[in-house]
RNA sequence: UGGGCAGUCGCCAAGCGGUAAGGCAGCGGGUUUUGGUCCCGCCAUCCGGGGGUUCGAAUCCUCCCUGCCCAGCCA
């Protein structure tokens, strides 16, 4: 019965069929609203306070307020809530301008501040002293913290709650004109002292601050707090659902409060999730600013920061963080995100689009003994074997070339197919080579390899069908260029930095190797000139990024992540 | 200890009374001019615990346990 209208798998449709149909909590009360005629369509939006930068916690809030307005058809307003200017700065709208739409989404023309409506707000203000919903109070904050009384005993009653319409009114323009000083007076909304949900005692919904405002200036001497502010907000923009993190869960009842008493055009509906915690990173703005401020990273774009700002420098492609706030999913339930999905997503995209290029990490010189001297040959090689349109280029091979230092061993461990005496291995677009001779120095390291070369297994294949397990990338000595190369690896050396060991620091856990500048690497000539931002496949090494800092001359890349190693994880097992 | 919320595989997460999806990680195998990619297989008789209702419970009731959030004139 019920069987025959659930579409089996093989109805789906063809765009079902490639990607399946997410679900979470959220889609399911859309889903239900749209169903029963509460809504025709979803008005979402995403409300950052320009007060930081924004990291991958707010990604996956855009994500999912965008996404949810992609996938319903719907729309989503982009809000700042700067309704507490102390904290704010137009650098910090700028930036979260740039980071949203570089994640690739937009709000054409539903941008909107908070502060657009500091009049309707003032207004909606009056109206609730009017109805003997709210009242000016004269307690200072020590005395308003003891009158709202604790977790377990219930608050007491302003002694100045009961102040006439009149006089409130009065005293509540008085604190617009800026006639009183800071913390002397604040408007708060009357509803009940005695509440176990302390958000319900009596809250302040305005007060007085004489600090300039990054969009308004000094037009106001008074300014409205989150909770009065931004339940109206949604209101005034028709938002259908106001999504917001767990913390906001006691918030609800106030934030309803407040669309009740007033004469607004609807009320929306808050929903909570919880917010994204990511393995072996901080996402708290307060820490953050703080390996800003300390410099124990290099600004809010540094590689290693979980900052929009830094992934993007970092070379995180945005279509992998979508990717991965699709795939963690949207819940009610705390959690700990492995940092081994992002990556996935990254390399999942990445081998896809990038280049493969060749660079050698820590150059080992390698000369073919057979090899013509003064000869040189270009050789082609494809651009990217998971895709035949990205082409090929030619590369440079000559006599004498330079190898990763450890894809040698003198005496190679067990299941070793790389390089090492007597062995042939394959070089990659070039050659088979064997390894015939070894120098060193007078201290016993390895300066140079010598190998002879099969002339008849140019491009990397020989008729006989004879097997070579080993493949090696390369670069040609005399045609390659030095290039600095940026190994970032996490920030911290413990994943869940919440819990911390008693008497230690957030600073206690800082990952020593987090950053790894390699000045002496060597790269193929076509690496010569790339824009920051480029993102290429390395052979063998990983995936790297063209740094802000780069130059034509001295070219710097930022290493996105590593390949997967399945030797590196064998090798350690033995 | 007042109130709110949450507990399903190592990490996420579906599931909404009909007998545990999927992804990541891990393990085993195959393909491969990247020890990459790709492909195949394995990976919760059990859903925080105890009672109960029911022919049947992760899903309903009940008690308990654990974790998170709240006492800013921050958001």
């Amino acid at each position: 019965m019920e069987t025959k209208d659930k579409p089996s798998e093989k109805t789906l449709t063809a765009e079902e069929g490639t990607k399946p149909a997410v679900t979470n909590f959220i889609r399911s009360i859309i889903d239900r609203d749209l169903e029963s005629g509460k809504h025709s369509g979803i008005v979402t939006r995403f409300p950052p306070e320009p007060n930081g930068y924004l990291h991958i916690g707010h990604a996956k809030s855009i994500c999912l307020n965008f996404g949810l307005a992609r996938d319903y058809k719907g729309r989503c307003h982009l809000r700042f809530d700067d309704t507490n200017p102390v904290k704010e700065d137009v650098e910090y709208v700028d930036s979260i301008l740039a980071d949203v739409r570089w994640l690739g989404f937009d709000w054409a023309e539903h941008l909107y501040y908070a502060s657009d409506y500091f009049d309707k707000l003032y207004e909606f203000a009056e109206y609730l002293i009017n109805e003997g919903k709210a009242f000016v109070c004269d307690l200072s904050l020590d005395e308003l913290r003891e009158y709202r009384g604790t977790l377990t005993v219930p608050g007491k009653n302003s002694p100045y709650r009961n102040r006439s319409r009149d006089e409130n009114l009065d005293l509540f323009r008085r604190m617009k004109a800026g006639e009183f000083p800071e913390g002397s007076r604040s408007l708060r909304a009357k509803i009940d002292m005695a509440s176990p949900n302390l958000n319900m005692r009596d809250p302040v919904i305005y007060r007085i601050k004489k600090t300039h405002h990054h969009r308004t200036g000094s037009d106001w001497q008074i300014y409205p707090m989150y909770d009065y502010t931004h339940c109206i907000s949604d209101a005034l923009e028709r938002i259908t659902h106001s999504i917001c993190t767990l913390e906001f869960e006691d918030h609800r009842p106030l934030y309803d409060w407040i669309l009740d008493q007033l004469p607004v055009p609807c009320h929306p509906q808050q929903i909570e999730f919880a917010r994204l915690n990511l393995a072996y990173t901080v996402m708290s703005k307060r820490l953050l600013l703080e390996l800003v401020t300390t410099n124990l990273v290099n600004g809010w774009d540094d590689p290693r920061m979980p900052t929009i700002a830094g992934m993007r420098r970092r070379g995180f492609p945005p279509e992998a963080i979508r990717e991965f706030a699709d795939r963690i999913g949207v819940a009610k339930a705390n959690s700990m995100v492995d940092d081994e999905l992002l990556f996935f997503c990254i390399r999942e995209e990445l081998n896809r689009t990038a280049l493969r290029r060749m660079a050698v990490l820590s150059p080992l010189k390698l000369v073919i003994t057979n090899y013509p001297e003064d000869h040189e040959e270009e050789l082609d090689a494809e651009n990217n074997p998971e895709n035949a349109s990205a082409g090929s280029r030619k590369i440079s091979f000559g006599k004498e070339l330079f190898i990763e230092a450890e894809d040698f061993s003198e005496n190679p461990p067990k299941g070793w197919f790389r390089l090492s005496p007597g062995q042939e291995v394959r070089l990659k677009h070039a050659y088979y080579i064997t390894c015939n001779e070894v120098v060193k120095d007078e201290a016993g390291n390895i300066t140079e390899i010598r190998c002879s070369y099969d002339p008849a297994s140019r491009g990397g294949w020989t008729e006989d069908g004879r097997k070579v397990k080993g493949t090696l990338h390369w670069v040609s000595a005399r045609h390659c260029i030095p290039v600095e190369l940026r190994l970032y690896d996490r920030l911290f050396t413990q994943a869940d930095m919440s819990e911390l060991e008693p008497g230690k620091t957030y600073k206690d856990y800082v990952n020593p190797a987090s950053l790894e500048i390699n000045k002496r690497c060597l790269a193929e000539s076509s690496l010569a000139n790339t824009t920051p931002g480029e993102r290429f496949q390395f052979l063998r090494i990983g995936y790297f990024c063209t740094d802000y800092d780069s130059k034509p001359d001295s070219p710097i890349f930022n290493r996105i992540t590593s390949l997967r190693d399945s030797w590196a994880k064998l090798s350690k097992k033995q």
